[in-house]
DNA sequence: GGGATACTGAAGTAGTCACTTGACAATCCT
DNA sequence: AGGATTGTCAAGTGACTACTTCAGTATCCC
């Protein structure tokens, strides 16, 4: 009973951090270690410990600790949550509403629905 | 020169508020004015109008005046701008890693890379 | 004209966010 | 054993967020 429900909330959160991207990008590179990841990004490694926190929260990674040293990867999850969310919403921001439903909505805002 | 590069930013921080997702919803059932975005929110009109200047930012809506009502309207331009952005980055998570690069970053993570 | 409607703008507030510092714990290495 | 490495925990800070209230402005309609 260990699955939590794909929540699409802590995923754009998540994702909405450029920092966290760029922790993203790295991992996608294959495992690394927490330090490591801070090295490049020119903060501490408490504030990457932290957001690696919300990234696992959010399904996007997974880490483990191995003796004293954290191995941080990618996990596919949180992404098949997202790519799922947008799938369920294409049809949303794809629909071309016909010309004159078009126009009406235009006039009459407020009534049209 | 009005096309505004396409920023992935305040697309996810747009739709990482619920209340925001629940306005694109609405505006995907057509056209509406602000007054109506915000009597089944439960918040104040002025919040409704905040949250819609930040989707316009993120390319997500579109509003128009007439008269005195502002018209309220879906915008697939930052939705693409999504799409895109998991086109480029769906092969980060995709990559099946094999399984000697799997247990040799997992025993040496630092050295990984 | 004048009252109701639909929104705008400025200012304030409580809560959250990204990040830091500093003190600590566990592990590794010689 | 003992110093260096790697990460953790707790607390604090400044900036930002979502939201409010209140005082306007513009528009509609009788």
């Amino acid at each position: 009973m260990k699955r939590p429900k794909p929540n699409i909330d802590p995923i754009f959160h998540a994702l909405g951090d450029p920092t966290r991207r760029a922790i993203l990008d790295r991992l996608s590179r294959g495992p690394v270690s927490v330090s490591r990841l801070a090295e490049p990004l020119g903060i501490t490694v408490t504030a990457v410990a932290q957001h690696l926190h919300i990234l696992e929260d959010a399904g996007l990674a997974l880490t483990e600790k191995s003796g004293r040293v954290r191995s941080c990867r990618i996990e596919p999850a949180g992404f098949a949550v997202l790519e799922q969310w947008i799938r369920e919403h294409r049809t949303i921001w794809e629909r071309r509403l016909d010309r004159l439903d078009d126009v009406l909505a235009k006039r009459w805002p407020d009534k049209s629905r």
